[in-house]
DNA sequence: TCTGGGGTCCTAGGACCC
DNA sequence: TCTGGGGTCCTAGGACCC
């Protein structure tokens, strides 16, 4: 029988900080969003305060100066090439690799007896090349692989849930919350059949959780029972949509400061929609703003002859900004997203075509060569104008250590 | 005063068709 | 007074993930 492995970065954009600054070892620290707005990683120091994932940064301010906690804003930079140097790692030893997310992989392996083993092998390896640490579950399907990580935190680094005895008494042990899939929402659906630990959910009756949970929910049941449902997904799946979007530094009033924010998002999303080889058939704009405290979202969007060519998708942005905006509203944040995606080179080409839009092409091209060799944004179209109106705030980025000749770090030898 | 960004999948309901 | 059945496609919204 096959078995997975789930390795997964403790708590990983931390963990990057602090494979550059050794000092902040042993020391609370947290990782903010854009806009220092809220916090998106946390050492086991800054847990052990109370600091909650997602908590906005204002509100443990105090906590952060009473006890020294190092903050950090977010620099995804860093993080996306330490997550390659990961991947290139966990690559060497397993046959397939599925790069789930920034900071977790799923593997395959035929199982045998020195799985365990060689997991402990690879974490070291991974710490080895990378300085990040790592854990790893091993299990006969996915659900319970990433149970496994989870708590291999508490176990040394490695868990195995490949024995089913084994496995029991640690599902009864676990809230169902912390099932992967199992959220808030379905618990409090899940409560009143008397399901409240995966024990309980992998025991529950099909047709239950089928009717509670539905489809996704069954699988997720016959995955905690050792039935793999899920499988490896090693070539990345076709992507299914793009978004550009930003929360603001201060509300935005002005039409032209949000359009020529939204202009700026829809070059990027262009851009990215390039790199993927794709193109858009539909582009949607959202505004978003608070009603009584409360984030509210509006958008629209609209159909265009398939393109990821930046003028285009800049012009389709504004003028669904210009039909979204009410005058006198203080919007906090705004974004583009690029829909009904397909490859580029499936040409089905406009029947008027004048060649503008192989010159167009063309022109992209050599804006997204300037731009990698660079740097983000060295060269914009007239309309994206990144004025200080909307931009964020981030106050306290460390330097692209891995990616830009310019931001090297410096080490010294003591002699 | 200050609350991220980027995704996926599933479902229910409406429109439409024969 | 009687008023079908079965299907597809699309969309918006919900829920979840990291």
């Amino acid at each position: 029988m096959p078995a997975f492995a789930l390795v997964d970065c403790n708590n990983f954009f931390v963990s990057c900080e602090r494979v550059f600054r050794p000092e902040l070892e042993g020391r609370p620290v947290i990782v903010l969003s854009n806009n220092d707005g809220c916090v998106i990683s946390r050492s086991e120091e800054a847990k052990a305060l109370g600091i909650g994932m997602g908590a906005p940064f204002f509100e443990v301010r105090a906590l952060v100066a009473e006890h020294g906690v190092a903050w950090i804003s977010a620099n995804h930079e860093l993080y996306v090439d330490m997550s390659k140097r990961v991947s290139s790692v966990l690559a060497r030893h397993a046959p397939v690799v599925e790069n789930y997310s920034i900071d977790e992989s799923f593997l395959a392996f035929p199982a045998d007896r020195t799985l365990e083993e060689r997991a402990r092998a690879l974490r070291a390896e991974v710490r080895l090349w990378t300085g990040l640490p790592v854990s790893i579950g091993l299990a006969p399907t996915k659900a319970l692989a990433k149970l496994g990580s989870d708590k291999a935190k508490r176990a040394g680094g490695v868990l195995s849930l490949l024995d089913a005895g084994a496995r029991e008494a640690i599902l009864d042990d676990t809230p169902v919350t912390h099932v992967w899939g199992i959220a808030q929402r379905s618990a409090l659906r899940l409560a009143p059949h008397g399901i409240r630990t995966a024990g309980d959910l992998a025991r529950a009756r099909d047709a239950l959780i089928r009717s509670v949970l539905g489809i996704g929910g069954l699988r997720l049941a016959h995955e905690l029972r050792g039935t793999p449902c899920l499988t490896l997904a090693a070539a990345p799946t076709e992507r299914q949509s793009v978004t550009v979007s930003r929360s603001f530094g201060k509300p935005v009033y002005g039409l032209e400061a949000l359009k020529s924010a939204l202009a700026a998002f829809a070059a990027r999303a262009a851009e990215r929609a390039r790199r993927h080889g794709l193109r858009a058939g539909e582009l949607s704009v959202h505004l978003g703003r608070r009603v009584d405290g409360r984030p509210v979202l509006e958008g629209t969007s609209a159909r265009l002859p398939p393109t990821n060519d930046t003028p285009t998708l800049i012009r389709a942005a504004k003028a669904l900004a210009e039909k979204l905006f009410v005058n006198g509203r203080a919007y906090k944040k705004a974004g583009v997203v690029l829909a009904g995606l397909e490859p580029a080179d499936a040409a089905q080409n406009e029947l008027f075509d004048d060649g503008s839009a192989g010159r167009s092409a063309r022109l992209s091209r050599v804006v997204d060569r300037l731009n990698a060799s660079l740097g983000a944004g060295a060269v914009r179209y007239g309309g994206e104008n990144t004025s200080s109106a909307w931009g964020a705030r981030c106050e306290s980025r460390s330097p692209h250590w891995t990616t830009r000749w310019d931001e090297l770090k410096t080490v010294r030898a003591a002699v």
